[in-house]
RNA sequence: GUAGUCGUAGCUCAGUUGGUUAGAGCAUCAGAUUGUGAUUCUGAGGGUCGGGGGUUCGAGCCCCCUCGAUUACCCCA
């Protein structure tokens, strides 16, 4: 047997990562609730149909799917491999795969709301924290298998929607003190009015998927692309034009106005923008014209979050908003908007650049040192009411040489040790030693509990 | 999915044009001391060199396949 592994893109997570990744969790999952939302979880796995062709077709290929069980069965065997030949033109089959892992949250969200809108309270807030699988080969900042929170909101045209996810946005990331962010938006009407007016509405994609890597292959490369994807000189000195744009929210709207002059969508959009930046004045939110987004369920504002310049992690988080997402599964007019923060990638920044709070990473509070059978005893009864006190703390499991408690202790980093050996239990004292400091002292056993919860303070937030 | 680099002890790494029984430091474990983490001393364990196949008298080293890590592209959190 080969040495046990785990699969591609797949981690395990040590109890110091679940700290850290739980210190990251509940600061979203506060913020989230204290703007009105409310948490759904849905199956790791949806029906292969659900997620199939939302998410474009390179989006299709990365979607986890599942074989179906039984496929030896006489039965299913003719079946099975009617459906192998078909799958090797390329062809989905249900007779292979009718379930998948699910991709991200906002589909199966939209299926949920589809299935439940008769019983929901529109607007529908809802918040979700949940691991999701892509088969995207591995790289910094992308695994295969990584955990998404998103916030929702459904049923309401009202940009204040916008404006509120942008507060969250602002709060969470203020809050794990992650200040070089950068929160960009743009508006997808923008991109509408502009494939509008060079070529058609058919070539939006071509043209958002081009400007969209501006700022990573610069201006020329973009024009050479565009001119690949069949533009005409004028068309691209039009695009050129909208991406010249710059200078501060408020110029970058005149000029948009000026440039989309009688467009009505693109008004529209100029007036989404306008909106959300003139009610979020005090967060740092920057109009960027080249910003796109890949999944094309997107039709209003569009947002995207960047982290700190110095640590190269690309995209840390994004959503939008999209006019009729639960169409696709028979219900319409359901309008909404969301965010998603990518977890693994806000991680990997906070711990590269040593954001994380020191005191995170504490278990036992104390250990309570084993100085032999009658001694352990004693320490034992005294360690009971230490944890009724809700104070964590253990005992060394054997009788050992104090080096090696001591050295246990340390590595477990707890910071206290607690010996009662024959001296202490006739003074019914413990010797308490903080181990960072190595200063010691007696303290009379009713009173370690309340000396201990005196050092515990700064546990909670 | 395409292409490049890499994979030797728990960790960081040596390892000569292919040549005997694959090494070091740190870590671990045991012993000396024995009611305060140190230092020191003595000793020990630990590797099918990522896995499989091939070339060769002989492979950690060369070739092929495969798994994993990493980087760029594609796409994306």
């Amino acid at each position: 047997m080969s040495k046990p592994s785990i699969p591609q893109g797949t981690r395990d997570f040590s109890a110091e990562t679940v700290q850290k990744r739980n210190y990251i969790l509940n600061t979203i999952r506060t913020v989230f609730e204290l703007y009105g939302f409310q948490p759904l979880e849905t199956p790791a796995m949806e029906k292969l149909e659900t997620l199939m062709g939302k998410y474009g077709e390179e989006g299709d290929k990365l979607i986890f799917k599942i074989l179906n069980n039984g496929l030896a069965e006489p039965q299913n065997a003719d079946k099975a491999k009617a459906g192998f030949d078909k799958l090797l033109q390329g062809k989905n089959t249900a007779d292979l795969t009718e379930r998948a892992l699910k991709y991200d949250l906002t589909i199966p969200f939209a299926r949920y709301v589809a299935m439940n809108h008769g019983q929901l309270t529109f607007p529908f807030k809802r918040y979700q924290i949940q691991p999701v699988w892509r088969a995207d080969k591995p790289q910094r900042g992308r695994y295969r298998e990584f955990t998404q929170c998103d916030a929702d909101v459904v049923g309401s045209n009202a940009l204040v929607n916008e404006v509120e996810l942008a507060f969250i946005y602002h709060t969470v990331f203020t809050k794990l003190g992650l200040k070089d962010y950068t929160l960009k938006i743009n508006s997808r009407k923008l991109l509408a009015a502009l494939a509008e007016l060079c070529g058609g509405t058919d070539k939006m994609m071509d043209i958002t998927m081009a400007i969209d890597k501006l700022d990573k292959i610069g201006l020329e490369k973009v024009k050479a692309e565009l001119e690949q994807r069949g533009l005409t000189a004028a068309q691209i000195e039009r695009i050129e034009t909208y991406l010249a744009i710059s200078g501060n929210n408020d110029a970058r709207l005149t000029a948009l106005e000026k440039l989309f002059e009688g467009n009505d969508i693109a008004a529209k959009g100029i007036e989404e923008l306008r909106t959300v930046a003139g009610r979020t004045k005090n967060i740092n939110l920057q109009i960027d014209l080249t910003l796109a987004r890949g999944l094309n369920y997107y039709t209003g504002v569009i947002f995207e979050v960047k982290g700190p310049e110095q640590v190269k992690m690309g995209s840390i988080g994004g959503g939008g908003r999209y006019d009729d997402l639960t169409g696709l599964f028979g219900v319409p007019d359901i309008p909404g908007v969301g965010i998603s923060f990518g977890v693994d990638r806000i991680y990997d920044v906070i711990e590269e650049l040593g954001l994380f709070p020191a005191e995170l990473q504490l278990g036992s509070k104390a250990l309570f040192f084993n100085l032999g059978e009658a001694e352990s005893q004693l320490a034992f009864e005294q360690m009971q009411l230490l944890r009724d006190a809700g104070v964590a703390c253990e005992m060394f499991h054997e009788q050992a040489k104090m080096d090696k408690q001591f050295k246990y202790a340390d590595k477990k980093n707890i910071p206290y040790v607690i010996i009662i050996g024959e001296r202490e239990a006739g003074e019914k004292k413990a010797m308490l030693k903080e181990l960072k400091t190595g200063k010691q002292e007696a303290v009379a056993f009713d009173e370690l509990a309340a000396y201990l919860q005196l050092r515990n303070t700064k546990t909670t937030k």
